[in-house]
RNA sequence: GCGGGCGUAGCUCAACCGGUUAGAGCGCUGGUUUGUGGUACCAGAGGUUGGGGGUUCAAGUCCCCUCGCUCGCCCCA
């Protein structure tokens, strides 16, 4: 069972899987479209720098997550962990910035060496949406409202909750921050181990924790809530007052964090209870800091992502497949005709499988296991008149219809379940 | 990286206090039937019981290691 496996935390995709799959991915990518938002596909990899400016040498991504590797050139070069930074790299090497604000779209493979758990695995996948250049919070808003049609239309927006919190601007961070580290330290006896290294890497995230002494001491802390200036205070009701013109229920998560310097303003994710500790389906917020730490041009942007796997998961039941129709010729002089008659009827947008094995009764047969909604019955009584007989697989009924009919029939019929 | 649970056919599971050729259902292939389905009957293929080592007259069963899966922690989608 060693060769033949595939690498810890990876997995084929296929049947259900994949539907539930592509159902996100198509009903994302339609969304967005809707919103003005057009598709960019950036590398699977990069250069390890474009990770480690954007995410910072001490975050867990970077420290004990990335696959990195050396390539034959000697190259330093990393699997993308997430879909910003590649995307923020793109916004540069292409100029974007004199297009003025960019919407871009997209989806596919990240890589993080984790201990796989149920909606958490090595490969996994995100769609992910940005919004480069627009620095006011009616992005956010935007961001917002697409995140909760793409849910809507789901049907997962009733399963998940959306919690909001901001960071403030760079000053309120600072002070707060400082506040933090200043309180933590004065009951650095009390805390976790775990939230001990937090104070000294990413003090925010003690907010956070699950240690339920931990929890005793965040009870007092200072809130962020206090050092926010009055530009940020306005900033964040702005995008709340968006939400509530929206209809977009939300809940205030003063304990919602994210560790990175580069992050200011609205910080969002959207939760479930359905997936044990993986319960953050779509995640996202502002990084006006990033471009500039990657070395560009000081550039605001927002954006999310979510977990194509984790949504597809949710789905209440998978896309049911496509319903083909099952051409199948009885004898050979038949088959040779159906091989030409498939190809026809294939060009004109019949979803067509045919079947040449075995008698009629184990073939009908597997045509009700694809869930076929025709049957093509091709004889040699059909033939010799230039026609087929059409089994309509739900009813039982069955009738002749001539070859040269047989496309606009089909076509006629599921035109309305080849969608998908 | 740390801790708990679990590994028997493609899938779901049997196999007593260790006991001799490891079974069943579903699925798959063929047949009853080159021409009418969701049913039936018959037959067949498919297992190094995840892998390795140990204890024993004897191991799917007990012990150790390892790999994999799974749940939680860290972190995150």
């Amino acid at each position: 069972m060693s060769k033949l496996q595939p690498v810890r935390g990876t997995r084929d995709i296929f049947g259900e899987d994949a539907r539930r799959m592509a159902h996100v991915r198509r009903t994302f990518a339609r969304v967005a479209e809707t919103y003005g938002f057009d598709e960019i596909a950036t590398p699977v990899f990069e250069f390890t720098e474009v990770f480690k400016r954007t995410l910072g040498d001490t975050s867990d991504v970077v420290t004990k997550e990335m696959y990195t590797f050396e390539d034959r050139s000697g190259d330093e070069i990393t699997l993308r962990p997430e879909m910003t930074a590649g995307v923020a790299r793109a916004y540069l090497s292409n100029g974007m910035a004199a297009q003025g604000t960019v919407r871009l779209y997209g989806h596919g493979p990240m890589f993080r060496h984790e201990r796989p758990q149920k909606g958490r695995y090595r490969q996994f996948h995100q769609i992910d949406a940005e919004i480069i250049g627009d620095p006011s919070p009616q992005a956010d808003i935007e961001l917002l409202a697409m995140a909760w049609q793409l849910l809507t239309e789901l049907g997962l927006a009733q399963a998940t909750v959306l919690h909001v919190n901001t960071l403030g601007d760079p000053e309120s961070r600072q002070s707060y921050r400082a506040a933090l580290v200043d309180y933590f330290s004065q009951h650095k006896d009390r805390l976790s181990d775990d939230s001990r290294t937090r104070l000294e890497r990413n003090p925010l995230r003690i907010l956070d924790s699950k240690d339920a002494g931990d929890r005793a001491l965040v009870e007092d802390a200072p809130r962020f809530a206090d050092h926010l200036t009055p530009a940020a205070v306005a900033f964040f009701e702005t995008v709340c007052a968006g939400l509530g013109r929206l209809g977009i229920p939300y809940t205030y998560d003063q304990r919602l964090v994210r560790g990175l310097d580069y992050y200011a303003h609205t910080a969002f994710e959207f939760i479930t209870t359905a997936l044990g500790a993986q319960g953050t389906v779509l995640a996202g917020g502002r990084y006006d800091g990033l471009i500039e730490q990657m070395g560009g041009p000081s550039t605001p942007g927002v954006g999310w992502a979510a977990g194509i796997e984790r949504l597809g998961l949710l789905l209440d039941q998978a896309p049911e497949p496509a319903r083909p129709v099952f051409l199948i010729p009885m004898g050979e002089p038949a088959a040779d005709r159906a091989q030409v008659i498939a190809r026809d009827l294939r060009a004109r947008g019949v979803r067509l499988e045919v079947d040449y094995r075995g008698n009629l009764k184990k073939r009908l047969n597997r045509a009700n296991r694809r869930a076929a909604r025709w049957a093509v019955i091709l004889g040699d009584d059909e033939l010799a008149e230039g026609g087929a007989s059409l089994r309509d697989l739900d009813s039982g009924e069955q009738r002749r219809v001539a070859l040269d009919d047989l496309a606009a029939v089909l076509l006629a019929d599921t035109a309305g379940q080849t969608g998908h």
